[in-house]
DNA sequence: TGATTAGTTCAAAAAAAATTGAACTTTCGA
DNA sequence: TCGAAAGTTCAATTTTTTTTGAACTAATCA
C-alpha cells in the first residue's frame, strides 16, 4: 500500500480538529505551526507519506515541508523509511512520545539550561569584583538562588523524561 | 531609601550579563524579552523600583513597562508595594520561584492542556462516526494515546510545581 | 481649580519568526 | 548522458508578535 493508494473518506471533520490540536501543541513547545501540522498528519495516517503528500495535503510549500521534516527528524518525532526501487523517502510519525520528549529536552531545553549555567558562572566571577561588601553579598545571594534553580532543573529533567516517555 | 537614592556603582558588567540571562529565560517561557528584562532588573536591585525607574534603566517605553509589569503581576513574579504619602507604586521581584512556577503553570500551561482535552473529547466523538471499522479502530487507538499523554501531564504538573517551588 | 505626575490603553510602527518560491543539487531511469 | 522527479537551501515576502508613543484617565498638590 503506497501513499497514493490510501484514500481518505469520512475523516475530514476529524482531521480539521486534529490539526488544530497539533497546531496548539506545537505552539506550546515553541515550534512553528506547520511543524505541528506535519506531525499531526503523519500521526493520524495509517500509512507512511512522502514529503509531496504532505505538501498536497496541507497546502504548504516544499520549503516548509522540507524544513519541518528536518526539525521533526532531529527531534526524533518522525521516522524515515526508504523503500528499495523507490526514490522517494517516506515518513512516519513516531507515536511513542518517549523519543519526542527526549528530543525536545535535548534540542530545546538543555541548550538553554547550559548557556544559562555558563552565564551564571560569569556572573559569579563578576560579583567577586564588587567592592561594597554589602552589595556583593546581596548579589551573591541572588546568584546563588539562580544556581540552585538551575541545578534543580537539571536534576528533574531525566525524571520528567522517564515519567512522560510511557 | 527610595528608588532615586539607590546609586549603582561597579555593577554594569554584571547587569548586562544578568539581563542576557533573564532575556533568555523569558524566551524559554515564551514571554517577551522586555518582560524578562524587567524581572531581571527587579531581581537584582536591593530596593523596590517604580515603573519610571524601569523605563529609565532599560530605555523602554511606558507602554512596554506597564504591559510587562501587568504580565509579571499576573504570574505572581512581582510584588506591588504602596507607600503612604507616595503616589507611586513600587515593584519588587518575588525571588521565591514557587509563585512564579505556579503562575506560569496556571497562566500558560493549564489553559493549553484544558483546551487540548476539549479537543480530544470532540475527536473521540467524531471518531465514532467513522464507518470503516478498521479505520475507526486506528483512530481510536491514536486518540487514546493522546488522552493518556494528556492525563499524565495533568498528573505531573502539581509534582513539578512542588519540586521546583523550593 | 488647574497644573503635574503616575499609569493605562491601543492603533501604528518596528522587529522577529515563519513561509514561500525559485534556483540549485542529487539521484535514478531511459 | 539527458531529462525528470525528489529534495534542499536561502533570499524575499508574509504573518505574527512586540514595542512604541500619543491620547487618555486618575490622583495629588499648590
Amino acid at each position: 500500500m503506497s501513499s497514493q493508494d490510501y484514500q481518505r473518506t469520512e475523516t475530514t471533520g476529524i482531521d480539521d480538529h486534529l490539526l488544530a490540536y497539533f497546531q496548539d501543541g506545537a505552539r506550546v513547545l515553541g515550534l512553528p505551526k506547520s511543524v505541528g501540522e506535519i506531525y499531526g498528519v503523519l500521526y493520524i495516517t495509517p500509512v507512511p507519506l512522502t514529503m509531496i503528500d504532505l505538501v498536497d495535503r496541507l497546502s504548504i510549500s516544499k520549503g516548509s515541508a522540507s524544513q519541518g521534516l528536518k526539525i521533526l527528524r532531529n527531534l526524533g518525532a518522525v521516522r524515515e523509511i526508504d523503500l528499495q526501487n523507490d526514490r522517494k523517502t517516506y515518513f512516519q510519525a513516531d507515536v511513542e512520545l518517549k523519543k519526542l520528549v527526549g528530543g525536545f529536552i535535548r534540542e530545546k531545553v538543555r541548550p538553554h539550561l547550559n548557556s544559562g549555567q555558563e552565564k551564571l558562572n560569569q556572573l559569579r566571577t563578576e560579583a567577586q569584583n564588587i567592592d561594597d561588601p554589602e552589595l556583593r553579598e546581596f548579589y551573591d545571594e541572588r546568584i546563588h538562588r539562580l544556581e540552585r534553580w538551575s541545578s534543580k532543573s537539571n536534576l528533574i529533567l531525566p525524571l520528567l523524561q522517564k515519567f512522560l516517555g510511557e
